[in-house]
RNA sequence: GGCCCGUUCGUCUAUCGGUUAGGACCUCAGGUUUUCAUCCUGGAAAGAGGGGUUCGAUUCCCCUACGGGCUACCA
């Protein structure tokens, strides 16, 4: 049978890193079969549904490279399939009329100091349509704002399973008859989802650990209707890089991370935060997953291939941004220059207004390894683009404005040798050992003059792509400001 | 509180009864380099605690502690 599996978000808000996860290795197991990945929207709570959040869903997942094949499906549009469904569990009469009001809920809650439970022990006692007569029932249907719950049998221990963490079970008697159509006449959550993947024949349902809880219930449904149930597959928690609890907005806006993938409203993304999809993807993939090998870069494809749902770790993992940017770094090296110039807006703009196309790839290479996100590619293709705007002070002050001045004069003087980088290292050597300067300082004032400050790429290499005319441009410069 | 899940270096993790407990990030020291970065070498750094089972437990079982999730007409 042909692998399904369905990411399945409420746009309740924008998509954060966790809901990433999920996608990705719903995705993964997907495609590791050769399946399809659908994606659902479960708007079935009107109320919460927040505009824009579909769309940031489905551009998020547009840049991370997360194609899905049949979706977007939303829940609110299929209303008449789950009425039919509900009819059908009220008929065989596991699922019953429910007309106990809200407060009388949240009285009956209060009272019994939340231990209250609608279950088969209760619901006697309850207004509903076991207990009340045939008639009331119409009558009271009739006057609406009824709910409709499901049947959790009594005394039952409730086994089920979950790809990752084995065999579970649970005592029926704890489990509530949960409501599977509100007032307003949608289904909740648990009633749509088994629904729906049933309907569309998804055989793995990936979700986060959350949804463990609820389980027994979605298994009892499809026991209600005689479905066999997928498999299921509950993924362990992100949790916030410092302190207790799962990764939330907050916690990342006040450790400097994003927790978005693309931009929403003020929160940038990590789009717009410099790292690539193929970054983020494998990062979040190594947040409880692990191959075979200690390989640990891995494209989406590679993941696809590695990817073993065996291999998917049972407890939560924190977030640590840091080795986030280092697997960043690793793809950045990777990619082609050309690659990274069609990433990189800015320093794109700012080469080609200079260079051929030939010369800023050229560049990129040379600053390639040096990239831990795309802002890097601005910052470090600056020094091609412009003389420097302001010098390292302490390193003026470390090698002594004396040295400098004498080297950069012997640079003018060898003029003709600034379009031979080669030849002008050679001269530089002599002109060190001849005058007792070491060919560090050489270097360092040479840098600095060039550069601004002690860091960057091969000097030399430098020199020769800037050409001649702006060394000694920059030379004067420094000379200027001695 | 109740129910369920989890617990190996600071972090992500390997180990599927016998290992000097391995790797990666971070960090520290050294090397390479004209500098920084890259790269290379090396160091520091872990089995929550207590009981069992066993010739032998990080590994299997139980208890405790801690962490997490759920406990809505939210998903």
């Amino acid at each position: 049978m042909k692998e399904r599996a369905r990411f399945a978000p409420s746009p309740t808000g924008p998509l954060h890193i966790g809901g990433v996860r999920t996608a990705l290795f719903n995705y993964l197991i997907a495609k590791k079969n050769g399946g399809d990945f659908i994606l659902r929207i479960e708007d079935t709570d009107s109320k919460r549904t927040v505009v824009g959040a579909e769309d940031h869903i489905k551009d998020s997942l547009k840049w991370l490279g997360l194609k899905f094949d049949e979706g977007p499906i939303k829940q609110s549009s299929r209303k008449s399939l789950y009425k039919k469904r509900v009819e059908e569990l009220l008929k065989k009469g596991l699922a019953y009329y429910a007309f106990d009001s809200s407060t009388e809920l949240e009285d009956a809650r209060k009272e019994s100091n939340g231990e209250f439970k609608y279950n088969y022990e209760t619901r006697k006692n309850m207004i509903n349509s076991f207990t009340v007569s045939e008639g009331e029932v119409k009558s009271r249907v009739d006057r609406g704002g009824y709910v409709i719950r499901m049947v959790i049998p009594e005394k039952e221990s409730i086994t089920v399973n979950d790809e990752i963490r084995g065999s579970l079970s649970f005592n029926s008697n704890e489990i509530e008859d949960k409501i599977i159509m509100k007032s307003d006449g949608m289904p909740t959550y648990h009633f749509a989802n088994v629904v729906d993947d049933h309907d569309m024949k998804i055989t793995s349902v990936v979700r986060g650990e959350e949804w463990l809880s609820s389980l027994p219930s979605h298994l009892t449904l499809y026991n209600h209707f005689g479905w066999s149930p997928p498999k299921f597959y509950h993924l362990p928690l992100i949790l916030k890089s410092t302190g207790q609890g799962k990764l939330s907005k907050r916690d990342a806006e006040d450790q400097g991370h994003p927790v978005f993938a693309v931009q929403w409203e003020e929160s940038k993304g990590f789009k717009e935060s410099g790292y690539t999809p193929e970054g983020i993807l494998n990062y979040l993939a190594l947040l409880g997953w692990k191959g075979k090998d200690e390989n640990e870069k891995y494209s989406l494809d590679e993941l696809v291939n590695s990817f073993e749902s065996k291999d998917i770790n049972k407890s939560g993992a924190r977030f640590d941004i840091k080795k986030a940017v280092w697997i960043n770094h690793l793809h950045l090296r990777d990619f082609s220059s050309k690659k990274i110039l069609s990433l990189s807006e800015q320093a794109n703009l700012l080469l080609e207004k200079k260079y051929s196309n030939d010369v800023c790839e050229q560049i990129v290479d040379l600053i390639k390894e040096r990239l831990n996100t795309l802002f890097d590619v601005e910052k470090e293709v600056f020094v091609f683009v412009s003389q420097p705007k302001v010098y390292d002070q302490g390193a003026i002050e470390k090698i002594t404005r004396n040295t400098i001045y004498n080297v950069l004069n012997f640079c003018k003087l060898k003029e003709e040798l600034i379009s031979e980088p080669l030849l002008l290292k050679e001269s530089l050597m002599t002109f060190g050992s001849e005058n007792q300067i070491s060919f560090g300082n050489i270097m360092k004032t040479l840098r600095l003059c060039i550069v601004g400050s002690l860091s960057g790429p091969d000097l030399f290499k430098i020199i020769d792509i800037i050409g001649p005319e702006e060394t000694l441009h920059r030379i004067e410069s420094l000379t200027n400001k001695i």
